[in-house]
RNA sequence: GCGAUCGUAGUUCAAUGGUUAGAGCACCGGCUUGUGAUGCCGGAAGUUGCGGGUUCGAGUCCCGUCGGUCGCCCCA
């Protein structure tokens, strides 16, 4: 007979439980209220899509594409893949759903994502994020009411501190190509002073240079060409109209020139919420105006504006969130009192309080391990001398239903 | 894909290359306490991730492998 081998969790996937869940329903619940109070409708995506929905809107030759989705074949042959990210899917979704009908449109979502990466702090194959886009407004005003909810977001869940808003500007299509050749030129001249992962980007992506974490390249970077020089008046407006009303609103941000996304059909606004308490991976929340998007997936030109945030990163960062409370403990110190503790406790929990039965393990150690649960109040059912007792005892008197559940106590027949 | 580091009881951790691998917490039982969160006694719990090697002798040193963690790349 063999041993029989258990197999592991799949790498980069997590079983979350205890303070961790706890931790992370804080963090939903709190997306859930405050997206309702800015009138974000809920949106519940299947977590599989046509894998030519996230081909198509990230690009085909991206390492994203070609080497971090779980992609498969179903059993019909076609190529499906575990959503990477909402945004494609949501883009998807919006077309063929026929949603302009009810555009600008304000939809919140979250749920799991898959990447296949290598895990490390903060980072996980599968992973959980918090989704808020506006699709078909144009006006900066859409930027600023998403960034205003999430700095409120941020705000509810008691992390503000240390964590600082980045705001850039990519211009629109004619400012980004100016900047991008300039960038191209630039870096170009200072080639030999590059590190060989920049070298590569100047091939790949030279936008990426410019958050290099090299300490040469940081230097490089220093005087590299700003976009600022280079955008037209329409995006110079509608940066100024996206700052303009964070400050009207009361949110603060910085600038950051060096902030850049990977993917081309960004547009005007990106941001990140940056914080230096999670290592390397100090992005808690970030984002940007997408107005290529719909296009490329083959819908009518949409403007659109979106973030998300990692759950898990948020979750880690909480210093305090709500957990439910133990309202009642129930004992039965000896073995003839366990059908009077199912019961009562059964009634106490038909009556909305949360409440707990201990008929299990040593009798005699029941009352010890109900007061580690920490209840509000707490019943022992005991037998001494053959005659049946049974008290209460209110353990936090700041217990706001104490007399009713006293009052029900009182009138439950024991027999 | 690359690099660093760590794998010992359910868990957190000990154990100079040298007896039968230990302790706290958790768990189970007994005794105190009797409105008692305490205390005492006992019990169960291990292929030291796995596979090779060096050695009289390996949890400890070496190689490989798998896994965790952290970092690079990438980051939609």
């Amino acid at each position: 007979m063999s041993k029989i081998a258990t197999p592991g969790a799949v790498r980069g996937t997590q079983d979350i439980y205890g303070e961790a869940e706890e931790r992370f329903a804080q963090v939903v619940t709190s997306f859930d209220r405050i997206r309702k109070l800015y009138g974000f409708k809920g949106l519940i995506l299947p977590a599989i899509e046509p894998t030519a929905v996230f081909a198509r809107s990230l690009g085909e030759t991206t390492d994203v594409v070609s080497k971090e989705m779980y992609s498969f074949a179903d059993r019909g042959g076609d190529s499906i893949t575990l959503r990477p990210e909402f945004t494609a899917g949501i883009a998807r979704a919006y077309i063929t759903g026929g949603w302009q009908q009810y555009a600008p449109m304000k939809v919140a979502a979250h749920g799991p994502l898959f990447r296949y990466e290598r895990p490390q702090k903060g980072r996980y194959r599968q992973f959980h994020q918090i989704d808020a886009e506006i699709i078909g407004a144009a006006k900066p005003t859409a930027d600023v009411e998403l960034l205003v909810m999430a700095d409120h977001l941020l705000d509810e869940l008691g992390i503000k501190d240390g964590v600082t808003l980045n705001l850039n500007t990519l211009g629109d299509a004619e400012s980004r190509d100016a900047w991008h050749a300039a960038l191209l030129e630039y870096f170009g001249d200072h080639r030999g002073a590059l590190s060989e992962d920049s070298l590569r980007r100047l091939e790949t992506n030279p936008l990426r240079i410019l958050d290099s974490k090299d300490p040469d390249d940081r230097g490089i970077c220093h005087g590299a060409p700003k976009i600022d020089a280079f955008l037209s008046h329409a995006a110079q407006d509608f940066f100024g109209a996206v700052t303009a009303g964070l400050d009207a609103a009361g949110v603060a941000w910085q600038r950051n020139a060096q902030l850049v996304r990977g993917l081309d059909y960004y547009r005007h606004t990106a941001f990140e919420f940056i914080t230096d308490r999670l290592g390397a991976q100090g992005t808690v929340l970030g984002g940007g105006r997408y107005d290529g998007l719909i296009e490329q997936l083959g819908g009518k030109p949409t403007p659109a504006v979106g973030w998300a945030a990692g759950i898990e990163r948020l979750a880690m960062l909480l210093n305090q969130w709500d957990i439910s409370p133990l309202a009642i403990a129930i004992v039965a110190e000896h073995p003839e009192r366990e059908q009077a503790c199912i019961k009562l406790t059964a009634r106490f929990r038909k009556a909305g309080f949360c409440a707990e039965q201990f008929v299990s393990g040593s009798p005699r150690k029941r009352y010890d391990r109900a007061r580690k649960a920490s209840p509000a109040i707490l019943i022992a059912l005991d037998l001494r001398d053959g005659a049946a007792t049974q008290s209460l005892n209110r353990l936090d008197g700041g217990y706001a239903r104490g007399n009713e559940a006293e009052a029900l106590f009182a009138a439950h027949d024991f027999a």
